[in-house]
RNA sequence: GGUUCGGUAGUUCAGUUGGUUAGAAUACCUGCCUGUCACGCAGGGGGUCGCGGGUUCGAGUCCCGUCCGGACCGCCA
């Protein structure tokens, strides 16, 4: 027998009772005459206590025993003399009356502990010991939690979960895919699915009416440390619904989530259209847990003479509470250089200080009286001791930069508080977006996404401006300034499908190969329906106040997409490629 | 594809204007220690300074190339 209890179990209630404990050795600590040992499993951490006078041999036995090594303990629970307050089980200890190691460990290269000193690499190639920690142990415990309940939340809304292959066929639309070679259709490939977003919509056809799956997806694009080649959606359909089912059912789920798993009751999210989230906070996902709107400024600023205004599209600035006094001009030369980072790409940083004695500091003096400013000042509600940082230029860039540097000072002047959360929709996409590369447009959200039904006139423009202010059944779901989901209302259409492919710039024959099936579907009555999906990784950071998604995923990859713990993707054996019809063009480094 | 930061002991890092034998903490090993829980004390081992080339009397340090990793931009319908 391995054990009787585990390691966080035992209380000063079980005080005299045998016990048996399994688990790997956090710590030990030879005291010459006693020997302490610290036990852990996932469930906590208790201590073993061996004593010489009472017997020797098991004592000189636990001093062998090194860190990780897994162990069977059985002994009898004591109250502790010397209590410890910050542990669980600090009331009691075991003392031992046998000892088996079952299996020694070699010293582990970085330590256990919820702050481990071991870098990301060696984390990712030592997962095994990494998974160990109480910290990772908890995000997959929550993560698991999470699932079950928006499985739960789900099935009581009559929602009903159906697997989609993940052998598809590619389409050059939108991500790179992972291609599979078919050894018995040589020349030709599977894609491994960056949504299940066609089949939901034939579930829908098909009649299942509330779809969902939680579900693995794939891309082939640069990662970062929110995006995995590989991750996971909660993907969701429905039929005969309106924009108003859809935002309901999943602001529940939403809250759901937050109230069984965080105990925190959301209020109602706020909505917002994507052209006030762009011009309030340069972003189609702002972040809500600080002020700092973007002020338009064209008005004050055109006319007086300042070049760079005048030409500009748009003058536009944030005020910057509190902090004129403690910002130099040092400082505002750091800042002035961090706009014109090629990240940010502003060509310069006009600022405008009302110090505490209600003098003003500004770059543009030279145009604007002191009296002028003040009133400039007061009627757009700054303070003394506000600095306004103003940017111009094109219009939506200028708008992405002071929305960037919105994101900057709240982070400079930790305007976050730790364990809020701002949800919110975002509604209205542009069904379009224009590609200068290309020459073409391309389907912001997808290309199955309904126009607004008031803009679908505006689908036979040949006009660049009409198509590019065509509003979009699409919405996505912000919290703190995530994207953790997005979805619209689908076309349910032939016709109007079609001439969404055209306006995409697909061939008739084009849009058959490719989609023929969904088309072929639409001929025989499909419901009208929408959806959403939510990104599931992602979704459990934000939850826990994290950026990276990687401590939530439990055998993640890196940057480079690399497995490094199985040492993924590899070369595989010249018979398997001469099996798949395949031939390299790049010759291998060998090993 | 690009920008940027980094690679020094098992690990996390320091290493000044180029200058003696490359350090700290921690981990590890040995000895001592009967109430520790970040145990303590004493001692010890441990380095191809990512790799290759160059400049120099002399390179961890400067230059070029290259590999690897992180963050970001492009990309992510």
């Amino acid at each position: 027998m391995y054990r009787t209890h585990n390691c966080g179990q035992l209380r000063i209630e079980d005080s005299g009772k045998t016990v048996i404990l399994s688990g790997w050795v956090q710590k030990s600590r030879d005291l010459g005459g006693m020997t302490f040992v610290d036990l852990r499993d996932r469930y906590g951490i208790t201590q073993l206590v061996f004593n010489m006078d009472e017997n020797a041999s098991l004592c000189n036995e636990a001093r062998k025993l090194g860190r990780e090594f897994v162990i069977t303990a059985s002994g009898i629970v004591r109250e502790r003399s010397n209590k410890n307050p910050n542990r669980s089980t600090g009331d009691i200890e075991i003392e031992v009356t046998s000892l088996t190691i079952i299996n020694p460990s070699k010293v582990p290269p970085f330590t256990i502990e919820e702050e481990t000193d071991g870098g990301d690499d060696l984390r990712m190639k030592y997962r095994y010991i990494d998974l160990r920690r109480p910290e990772l142990q908890k995000n997959i415990i929550f993560r698991s939690k999470l699932a079950l309940e928006t499985r739960t939340y789900l099935d009581h809304h009559g929602f009903v979960e159906v697997e989609t292959p993940f052998l598809i066929k590619s389409t050059p639309e939108g991500a790179r895919d992972f291609i599979v070679p078919s050894r018995l259709n040589p020349g030709e490939f599977y894609a491994l699915p960056q949504s299940p977003q066609t089949f939901k919509q034939i579930l829908m056809v098909g009649g299942l009416d509330k779809y969902f799956q939680i579900v693995k997806c794939f891309r082939d694009e640069d990662l970062r440390a929110d995006r995995q080649p590989e991750f996971t959606q909660i993907d969701c359909e429905m039929s005969f619904i309106t924009i108003e089912d859809i935002l309901t059912t999943f602001e529940g789920l939403t809250k759901h989530l937050f109230k069984k798993i965080k105990s925190i009751e959301l209020p109602s999210f706020p909505r917002m259209t994507y052209d006030e989230a762009v011009r309030r906070f340069g972003s189609d996902k702002p972040d809500l847990r600080f002020g700092m709107e973007i002020i338009d400024m064209n008005e004050w600023g055109k006319n007086k003479g300042f070049v760079v205004f005048d030409q500009a599209e748009l003058i536009a600035g944030i005020c910057i509470a509190g902090v004129a006094e403690k910002y130099s001009n040092k400082d505002m030369k750091e800042l002035t250089e961090w706009v014109q980072r090629p990240q940010i790409g502003a060509k310069g940083l006009v600022y405008v200080k009302f110090q505490e004695d209600g003098s003003i500091r500004s770059t543009v003096g030279k145009f604007f009286s002191d009296e002028e400013l003040l009133n400039w000042g007061q009627s757009i509600g700054a303070q003394k001791g506000d600095i306004i940082l103003i940017l111009a230029g094109d219009s939506e860039k200028t708008r992405k930069q002071l929305g960037d540097l919105r994101l900057e000072m709240g982070r400079r002047l930790e305007l976050i508080k730790e364990g809020d959360f701002k949800p919110l929709w975002v509604l209205d996409f542009p069904l379009l977006e224009w590609d200068e590369e290309t020459s073409r447009f391309y389907a912001m959200h997808h290309p199955f996404t309904s126009p607004k039904k008031d803009d679908i006139p505006k689908m036979e423009s040949q006009d660049h401006n009409v198509l590019n202010s065509i509003r979009a059944d699409a919405y996505d779901l912000v919290i703190n300034g995530a994207e953790i989901g997005g979805g619209s209302i689908r076309i349910h259409n032939r016709d109007l499908q079609s001439r969404n492919f055209d306006l995409l710039g697909f061939t008739k024959e084009e849009a058959e190969a490719q989609f023929g099936f969904l088309l072929g579907a639409f001929e025989y009555g499909a419901p009208p329906h929408g959806g959403i999906a939510f990104g599931f990784d992602r979704l459990c950071a934000v939850m826990n106040g994290q950026s990276s998604i990687r401590d939530f995923i439990a055998f993640p990859k890196n940057n480079q997409g690399r497995d490094m713990m199985i040492d993924a993707p590899a070369k595989i054996e010249p018979e398997q490629l001469t099996e798949l019809n395949l031939e390299l063009k790049v010759k291998p480094i060998p090993d």
